[in-house]
DNA sequence: GGCTTCGTTCCGGTAACCGGAACAATGATT
DNA sequence: AATCATTGTTCCGGTTACCGGAACGAAGCC
């Protein structure tokens, strides 16, 4: 019925299937897949059946349940090889850590949300690290405000009319609120928060964009809220612009404009 | 008709759509993935829009082909960190990189061939890496030749009975000498190989079994063929097997018999 | 030991999907 | 430059493969 709006919805219920593993716990079993999706648990089950066949997930003896599984691991070992958005990012964010001295993050724009891409760790002993390949929501911390800040105004509104759910106390559930940051934001080119994510965070955050200008991502400085405290963020942020245009520019970005005039017409 | 055998027909088509991207190019078009799995345009079509939107695949303005998008490198990024293989192989991979002072690797088990997990580089100039993520056939080269030896007979049956490619010349495709090298392999519990996946390349592989004892990976170290030669394997061996099964036990493996007795129930 | 919840299987009705064909657009070949 | 081949995409009707409610045995919880 409501059947080839974008694909088929057999297919859409396999991929959703498997992006649950990359929100929740290590181990899902048919039933509660089956009420998350709003599905029946005949349906996931046979799901959950082939997809195990291809190796794409294992089932796991101790939580008798379905965890991700070698295939899952090779398909992502590649998209992570092949990320341009991660190879131009790695060299850029090794640099940016010895500048700072804290642990440096890229994150990547995913449909209803964000994930982290990779990390490259603090040396010192007291040091923040994220994780790498789980889905955060974009209304909340540094990264994903960024992010949605210089998305296209209709996926922004989807975001901002959809449910703003709370991860800390010091998440921003507020519409209006939110909107205010997201222009400043825009207006300043960085983000920052302090323990929106999680507590006794703190981090800086600047946006990656793709060849046609669309933020596809975000680079971030982040670490314990007492160190990466106002006076370090001041020293970062021209550190995180600076790195930021320089992975957007390794991406095709030629500077603001939606790109025209790219094709080699004279 | 031949439906319900496991799992649903649609599902496993769109498991295929997806792991043809661990195989060949890092680009696909609806043409090339509807001949290589003999569906029709329209349908791959259908699904690749589907595991687009939902960020699994992107579409890839330069080469105007599918490519794996950041849902597929979150859900690898996740499968990765929560896989007990190479959480256990790792360690050990590096420990095992410092003595031999060659590239280690870590493979798994997947359906139809095996992919590299991970990898520890070789700190020499001239040393040998692997593709990581990439799916390879069972019959040849060192680490897969280990797995197949040890795979329980009926699959072990199905991939010899298949069709044996050839990767380069020393390729070993006749089946009765494949059958005698991996009843070799059994006997003194690792394999060598020289050329056989890639020119130039040498290697000694060692199976990993997993709680049950059934392998489910291999670790190998390998190099350039002039250095890695029968002075160095000989060296390499004891370390490789010990290493390889210092890693099976951590996943639970008690040495050679099926595990019985396991339940606490004295 | 009763109760709940789990994973799994069965089966028929049906609607969602498949596939052939047609389309426009691109790029190769002569 | 014109043709040809191949690509990605859309359309639409017939039918097949799938969906889902219900029932099953098993496992854990109280």
């Amino acid at each position: 019925m409501l059947a080839d709006i974008n694909g088929t919805e057999a297919a859409a219920r396999v991929a959703d299937v498997l992006l649950l593993f990359t929100d929740g716990p290590e181990s899902l079993g048919v039933s509660a897949i089956a009420r998350q999706l709003g599905l029946s648990k005949a349906v996931v089950h046979r799901i959950l059946r082939t997809l195990t066949d291809r190796g794409l997930l294992i089932t796991d003896p101790v939580s008798r349940g379905y965890r991700l599984g070698p295939a899952s691991a090779a398909l992502g070992a590649r998209a992570l090889r092949e990320s341009t958005l991660r190879s131009a990012a790695m060299p850029v964010l090794r640099e940016l850590q010895r500048a700072t001295g804290e642990t440096t993050t890229i994150s990547a724009r995913v449909p209803d949300g964000r994930v982290y891409l990779d990390q490259v760790e603090s040396a010192q002993e007291i040091k923040m690290t994220v994780e790498v390949g789980r889905r955060f929501p974009l209304h909340a911390a540094s990264s994903s405000t960024c992010i949605l800040a210089f998305l296209p105004p209709h996926e922004q509104e989807a975001v901002l009319t959809g449910e703003l759910g709370t991860l800390t106390s010091r998440t921003v559930t507020d519409v209006d609120a939110l909107r205010a940051r997201l222009a400043e934001v825009r207006a300043v080119g960085y983000a920052h928060s302090i323990g929106e994510r999680q507590s006794g965070a703190a981090s800086v955050a600047a946006p990656v964009f793709g060849f046609d200008g669309t933020a596809i991502g975000a680079i971030s400085v982040c670490g314990p809220a007492d160190r990466v405290d106002d006076a370090a963020r001041e020293r970062f942020v021209p550190l995180l612009c600076e790195a930021a245009d320089r992975i957007s520019r390794a991406l095709g970005w030629r500077g603001g404009l939606p790109t025209q005039g790219d094709q080699e017409s004279a």
